[in-house]
DNA sequence: CGCTTCTTTGATTCAACTCAATGGATGTGG
DNA sequence: CCACATCCATTGAGTTGAATCAAAGAAGCG
C-alpha cells in the first residue's frame, strides 16, 4: 500500500521522454529536442506500482495528469449506488485523468491490473509549458480530441452492437493498440479478468465467457485464460459490425 | 438549403461575447474585459439556419469548432454500415466540434434540430490567443475536460441502466440544462424526435413512447408530442437509478 | 493442501426488441 | 377547404438475446 507520499519520495526522478520509446505515442510528441528537455524538467517517472495500486481515485485533487509507461491502466467511476463502470484499459503511452481538469479534482479512477509505471504530468506546469511551446499545447488539445473521438466510438459499440460483434470489436481494438507498441496483432494478454470486460461493454461475465468459448469452437481465437491468440483476425474483423446482412430496426435511420 | 458560402458572406458579423447572456456558460467565461475583446474579434455570429442544416459534417476539414448560440443542435456519427449513433444534443452556451482537432477533420456531423443560430470559433485563432491568455488555454482545457466527463457519465447510463432509469435521466438531463439557462426546470420542449431519443439511449421508439406513456399514467410527467412537464421531480429523480433496491449481478462488483 | 477467486457451462426467465396495425398531426395540391 | 399522402407516435402481440440463477471445474494463493 506504498503508494507515494513519503517524507523523501525516492520515486519520483526526472523523466526521460527523449529517450523513451513511447516518445511518439505520448505527450511529446512532435516536440523537438529543446522543447522535449523543457518538457523533462517538469515529468516525473515513478517506480514500479504493484497490481491494485492507485494511481488515483476519484475526488482526489487534481494535480497532475499521468502517462502509462509500462504495465497497464484501468480507469473507473462509481455511481451513487455504488456500481462500477469501467471507462477504459490504457497501456504504455497513453494518458489518463482528463476528466479532473474541469472541478480540479478527480472524477474518476485509475488502479493498475499488473505491475506498471507511469509519468506525472503536472497540469499547471504543462499548462505554463504551453504557452511557450505551442507544438505542445497542439498536442494537448490533439490528446484531449482523440478521448473524446474514442468515447463516441465506445458509445456506437455499446449501443448499437450485439454482444457477439462488441466481444470482436474488443479484441480487435486491443490487437491493434498493441501492435501499434511493438507487440504482436495475433497474440496478447488480457491483462482485465472477464468481470472487467464485461463491464466495460455492458455485458455479463456468463455472456463474456460463452462468446469466448464460441469465437473459440469457430476456429477464430485460442484462448487459454488470460492468453488470446487471434487465429482468424479478418474473420473477427468481419463480426465487428458494419456488415451484418441482417439490419435490425434498432433506430438505424436509413 | 442556404448553409453559407455565398459570394459575398453576409451572415459572418462579429460576435459580442460581452454582451452575450451565454458568457458564463460558454467558452468566454472568466475572461475579463480586455480578454473578451481579443476572444471577439475572432469569433463570429451566423445569421439564423432552419432545422435540419448542418454546421459541419464528418470529413469536413476541421477549421472551428461553434457554440449553440440560440435554438438545439444534434450531433451524429454514422458508422461503415450506414447505421447512425446520436453522439449529444447540444443548447446554447454549449460548444461542439472537438472531436476534430486530432485528424485536422471532423469526425462527427452537427444539424440543427430547430431554427438556430451559432459561433464560429476559429481553431487556430483560438489556440493562438490560448497562449497570450491563460484564463482562455485554461478554460478551453475545461471545456474539454467536461466532455470528457459527460460521455464518462453517458456511458454509465447507457451501460447499467434500464430502459426506464434511462429516460428517467435524459429528461432530468434535460431538464438540469434547461434551468441553466435560464428556463424552467419543470417545462420544455423536446426539440428532438423519439427516434432520436432512442438512438441517443441505445432504446427503440416504441420503448421509448411506452415509457413515456407509462410515467405520464404514474403521474410523474404530462406528456403532449413534445411539450414537457414534469410534474413529480422528486420522483423521476429517484428512478435515474443509484436508489434501486433490486440490485442485479449485471457487473457491479460490491 | 485447503481456501478463495475466477471461469465455464447449463437451465430458465425476462426486459426490450421486432413485427404489425392504428391514430393523430402536418403538409400539399387540386 | 377538403382529400390525400406522409410522417411520427402510440399500442398490442409475440419473440428473443442476454440476464439471472445455479452449480461445478480450474487456477492461484497463503
Amino acid at each position: 500500500m506504498i503508494e507515494s507520499g513519503q517524507v523523501i519520495d525516492f520515486s519520483k526522478i526526472k523523466a526521460n521522454c527523449s529517450n523513451c520509446s513511447l516518445h511518439e505515442l505520448c505527450l511529446p510528441r512532435g516536440l523537438n529536442v529543446d522543447d522535449l528537455e523543457k518538457l523533462e524538467v517538469v515529468v516525473k517517472g515513478s517506480r514500479p506500482i504493484e497490481k491494485g495500486t492507485h494511481i488515483f481515485r476519484a475526488e482526489d485533487p487534481f494535480e497532475s495528469f499521468y502517462a502509462v509507461r509500462s504495465g497497464s491502466v484501468k480507469v473507473y467511476i462509481i455511481n451513487e449506488s455504488g456500481e462500477e463502470q469501467i471507462i477504459g484499459f490504457y497501456f504504455p503511452g497513453e494518458i489518463i485523468g482528463f476528466d479532473g481538469i474541469e472541478h480540479h479534482k478527480h472524477t474518476c479512477s485509475a488502479v493498475s491490473m499488473e505491475t506498471a509505471t507511469y509519468c506525472s504530468l503536472p497540469y499547471e506546469k504543462i499548462t505554463d509549458i504551453c504557452k511557450q511551446i505551442p507544438d505542445l499545447q497542439n498536442q494537448m488539445f490533439r490528446l484531449l480530441s482523440r478521448e473524446i473521438s474514442n468515447d463516441n466510438q465506445l458509445l456506437m459499440t455499446i449501443n448499437k452492437r450485439s454482444a457477439e460483434e462488441k466481444i470482436a470489436t474488443f479484441l480487435i481494438n486491443l490487437s491493434s493498440r498493441f501492435q501499434k507498441r511493438g507487440y504482436s496483432a495475433k497474440e496478447y494478454n488480457l491483462p482485465m479478468s472477464r468481470q472487467e470486460i464485461g463491464n466495460y461493454l455492458g455485458l455479463t461475465i456468463e455472456t463474456v465467457s460463452r462468446l469466448f468459448t464460441k469465437f473459440q469452437r469457430n476456429g477464430l481465437v485460442k484462448i487459454n485464460r488470460k492468453a488470446i491468440i487471434l487465429e482468424n483476425l479478418p474473420a473477427i474483423h468481419s463480426i465487428c459490425g458494419g456488415f451484418s446482412d441482417k439490419p435490425t430496426n434498432k433506430n438505424t435511420m436509413v
